[in-house]
DNA sequence: CGGTTCGTTCAATTCAAATTGAACATATTA
DNA sequence: TAATATGTTCAATTTGAATTGAACGAACCG
């Protein structure tokens, strides 16, 4: 039996365009160009799309599609539904995009910020061990840029709950 | 004769560290790892550094240090300052960072906004030309999705000059 | 049952980006 | 001028991440 359905998936060119511009903006925040074109096909399709229909349509093999369909579900840019009579998985795009930039602001900017925080105390503990391998001089300057990231992170923190207010 | 100054270069742990921190920072921010080192490097160094200072500290070719401190002064980063009787170049730290965050912001932020809208733009012509393509319901979707994207992009730009003037 | 389709996983492959190192140009010193 | 050091460029290499594709288990069908 020929795959007739995967065969004849011709995605017009306004949709390629868009699948394109998604590629690059997930690139563009560190995530496979294929994940960031899944969801770009899912967002402008009029209908939910079975796995074998995006990789058809995309031209990406099963695993990516499984893989990229995965971290799109983990991340909550698409849903699964289910069909009456039908076996497959279909996916449809979460379209509340606000929403989602807002968690991912949660997330992303939250978690970076406490890491950040982290590892600069435990330069700082670290420096404290090897301040006798330092002369006076080169140990205050050094300890004054620690204190200078730190006053700055800190000024970042303050704005964090402002930006949280205008994102809500 | 040795090159003595080279072979002695070791950097402390604590500055490492932090040298790891800045490599992954970078890499976040999607430039090469070795562009955020020599950049940690040069941050907690009591003096400017030379090229072949920084390669030895961090263990990386020639090459690599001539590139990445090229990116460095480009992005405003780094300094070069000049020592009498000395040929080499040497480097220092820009240590005003705020001020660096808020020049990335209007290069970073603003060209991609500008980038999505222009893109926005040719899908929606694209789709005009291509509207006796669809049925009239699948259309109307594709538009309706579309509109949402740049409802949200205005309201995201709506935010910018409050965002701007918060990290001024 | 066999036969088929669907979806996942993971080892192998591919691909792009970063890094190296050799060749070169320029400056410096004796 | 020869000998040495610095810095740039770019082709070749390395490296790491994304992608593929084969193997597998599960669900359905005749």
């Amino acid at each position: 039996m020929d795959n007739s359905l995967e065969s004849q998936v011709i995605v017009p060119q306004s949709r390629m365009e868009f699948v394109d511009m998604c590629g690059g903006l997930a690139q563009g925040f560190g995530l496979p160009r294929s994940v960031g074109e899944i969801y770009g096909l899912l967002y402008l399709s009029p209908s939910a799309l079975s796995a074998p229909e995006i990789g058809a349509g995309l031209s990406i093999s099963k695993g990516s599609v499984s893989t990229g369909t995965r971290q799109l579900l983990a991340l909550g840019f698409i849903r699964k539904v289910w069909r009456r009579n039908e076996r497959k998985d279909f996916f449809e795009a979460e379209v509340e995009l606000w929403d989602l930039l807002h968690s991912a602001y949660e997330r992303i900017v939250k978690v970076r910020a406490h890491d950040a925080k982290r590892r600069l105390e435990v330069v700082g503990e670290i420096l404290e061990e090897e301040k006798s391998g330092y002369s006076p001089e080169e140990y205050a300057v050094i300890k004054e840029r620690l204190d200078r990231l730190n006053k700055l992170r800190l000024r970042a923190k303050q704005f964090m709950p402002l930006i949280e207010r205008l994102i809500k």
